[in-house]
DNA sequence: CAGTCTACTTAGAAAGTCAAGT
DNA sequence: ACTTGACTTTCTAAGTAGACTG
């Protein structure tokens, strides 16, 4: 054990540094592989620029299972009439029918969207019955699926076993494709079944028809001295190419958006993992850079060109605020969303003072995933003149940074930067926050469970500074209400079903105390009472039996107090985090390393921080990382 | 250069799993 | 054993960014 720990230190410690691009240096890779999880795989030699792989073998997609007709007995109604559809149209009505309690099918736009693309999949007899919405009656369908569900639920464990067996299988025959000589986990190798397109937010397409795609849909990547992919029988692939600088290993275009959807690797695979490993040293380059470029987009904040000023400001709010670029998008298209770049007049409000602080941007967007952004930000005095200017003249649906896309900004940070642009200032900003923050809040001298609570604090100041939110669990009330005593005082409203702005998280104890706690409390009290009388009866009687009962009670003691300050932890965390999603800091923008080292420099074990997939996921991060990374 | 296309990362919801509490 | 809820995984939409086209 000793041993290879040291080797993975060793092999770690020469990656240290090492820029992930340049050519490494060349091993002999088959004596190297050998040492059993070293960091040997991420320093395999790479390719020459723009090259992918060299060899790429897989068995291609596999397909949605076709569509089974519904049995006689579930039927559907127009105009309170039983319709039999035919095979075509029936299939669309379950997609629909399928989805009667969700919110979807109350909308307008999602309804018509259906209805249009469902008529055009009947036949003209069916077209000429069926002419309304409203006039339909899904329910037998609707309860058919949900019958089939809880049917699914209540299966008997060897058939649960046995469900899961032919998973396995199909991963087995489909997941796993060979690049390079090795077997490499594929991430999504199932192709995306037919249904109702499903858009965030206010999307103008939502409602649908998602297509069924068909291998004359799909074009092949693969080596081509490879064993071709078979497509199913009767089929033939739309094109099978040899394209070794782009890493699908099949595509096709998506009927809804004609946008193209890829099978690509999981990110546990070497060359996710090592692109993830770059994104990460270019963001730790920006370190060394970004105080130059800070003083240089002040600098030009006094720009005599508009356009100039507008970029710097913008790239101060893409530092500061952590906002995405905001590239263009065809209107109609897709919800109505926005980034720095396409922020909108009607976006920002100013005022010369709020919350006791002098110029001060309001800002109320939707951002990507219709997930709103409302912030109140007092800013350097020139950022404030400069929107001013910027407004003026100006309709509230008019852009902001009207000189400014998102191309002309990478443009100019690439000069700043080899490698630099917009979303680089959130990897950064996310990993050094992340560092900081474990820094000012962990204690050597804590117990795990309030380390992990620490971690877990630093992990949501990122997430709430990258404006990573979620819909509050639909248990989360009730399961709080458990926990709660009758007699705690209330806690604050319920959160309006529009997602807000975030609290931030309340470093103090709550003012309500949930009633595990509260029992757990007296559960403590209760030993430390038996505790005294057992000290007390061990002084007098002085024998080994009495001692023993003191013994035992001292541990019962610690063991309660233990789960008491546990419990505490949980439900703390539990209530800062209810509208927080850590997960996609935790895995997009967070190096890595900068965690790995805090677990070894606080003894905490890293299992306790990464379930087993972020695990794999982060095995390059893992096999370098020692306890004194610094970010 | 505007518009379009392509390839890739990032995102939250939904489904699935598992373990702790009753 | 059965439920509940936390945690994980899966799914696929929605971004970013750069190349290509005319």
């Amino acid at each position: 054990m000793r041993v290879v720990r040291l080797l993975r230190l060793r092999a770690a410690l020469t990656l240290l540094g090492e820029v992930p691009r340049r050519p490494a240096s060349r091993g002999v890779p088959g004596s190297r592989r050998t040492q059993k999880g070293s960091g040997a795989r991420w320093e395999k030699e790479k390719h020459e620029d723009g090259v992918k792989w060299r060899q790429l073998e897989h068995k291609g997609p596999y397909f949605a299972p076709p569509y089974e007709p519904l049995p006689d007995g579930v039927r559907f109604f127009y105009e309170g009439r039983p319709v039999r559809l035919s095979v075509a149209a029936e299939e669309v009505a379950t997609f629909y029918g399928r989805m009667l309690d969700h919110e979807y099918t109350t909308k307008e736009v999602f309804r018509k969207n259906f209805f249009n693309d469902w008529r055009k999949e009947m036949a003209v007899e069916e077209r000429e019955v069926i002419k309304s919405l409203d006039k339909c009656d899904f329910t037998e369908i609707h309860r058919y699926f949900v019958d089939k569900a809880a049917a699914r639920k209540v299966l008997s464990r060897e058939e649960k076993q046995k469900l899961k067996e032919e998973a396995e299988k199909l991963q087995q025959e489909f997941g796993y494709c060979i690049l390079d000589g090795h077997q490499e986990k594929i991430g999504n190798f199932k192709i995306e079944p037919p249904g109702l397109f499903r858009g965030r937010g206010d999307h103008p397409k939502m409602g649908m028809l998602k297509r069924r795609i068909t291998p004359e849909d799909v074009v092949i990547n693969c080596s081509r001295d490879s064993k071709i992919p078979e497509p199913p029988a009767g089929h033939q692939w739309k094109e099978v190419r040899s394209d070794n600088t782009v890493t699908w290993l099949a595509a096709w275009t998506e009927s809804v958006q004609n946008s193209i959807k890829y099978i690509m690797l999981n990110p546990c695979s070497k060359l996710k993992g090592e692109t993830a490993w770059q994104k990460f040293e270019t963001a730790r380059r920006l370190r060394g850079f970004v105080d130059e470029i800070r003083s240089q987009y002040r600098a030009d904040w006094k720009s005599r060109e508009m356009k100039t000023r507008q970029r710097a400001v913008a790239l101060y709010f893409i530092d500061k605020l952590a906002l995405r670029a905001g590239n263009e998008k065809e209107d109609g298209e897709a919800a109505d969303t926005v980034g720095c770049c396409s922020l909108r007049v009607e976006h920002v409000q100013l005022h010369p003072e709020a919350d006791g602080c002098q110029h001060v941007v309001e800002f109320d967007f939707l951002g990507k995933d219709c997930i709103r952004y409302y912030n109140r930000v007092p800013v350097e005095k020139p950022v404030y003149k400069n929107l001013q200017l910027f407004m003026e003249n100006k309709d509230p649906r008019d852009d902001l940074f009207d000189r400014l896309t998102t191309t002309s900004l990478n443009k100019h940070l690439q000069e700043l930067m080899d490698g630099l642009t917009a979303k680089v200032f959130r990897t950064y900003n996310a990993s050094i926050t992340l560092q900081e923050q474990l820094r000012a809040l962990t204690r050597a001298e804590d117990s795990i469970a309030a380390k992990i609570l620490s971690y877990n604090r630093a992990n949501r100041v990122v997430a709430i500074l990258c404006n990573h939110q979620r819909a509050t669990p639909s248990t989360f009330e009730k399961s709080m209400q458990n926990l709660q005593t009758k007699v705690a005082a209330p806690r604050r409203a319920p959160s309006p079903a529009l997602k807000g702005p975030l609290p931030l998280p309340r470093a103090s104890a709550q003012a309500w105390e949930p009633a595990a706690i509260q029992a757990k409390k007296e559960q403590v009290a209760e030993a430390r009472a038996e505790l005294r009388r057992a000290r007390a009866e061990h002084k007098a009687q002085g024998d080994g039996k009495s001692r023993s009962v003191l013994e035992k009670k001292r541990r019962l003691l610690e063991k309660l107090q233990e789960q008491l300050a546990q419990l505490s932890v949980q439900a703390t965390d539990k209530e800062e985090n209810k509208q927080v999603a850590l997960g996609t800091s935790k895995l997009n923008y967070l190096d890595p390393r900068i965690s790995i080292a805090w677990c070894k420099r606080f003894r905490v074990p890293v299992e306790k921080i990464y379930s087993k997939t972020q695990r794999e996921r982060f095995a390059w991060a893992l096999a370098m990382a020692g306890e004194d990374f610094e970010f």
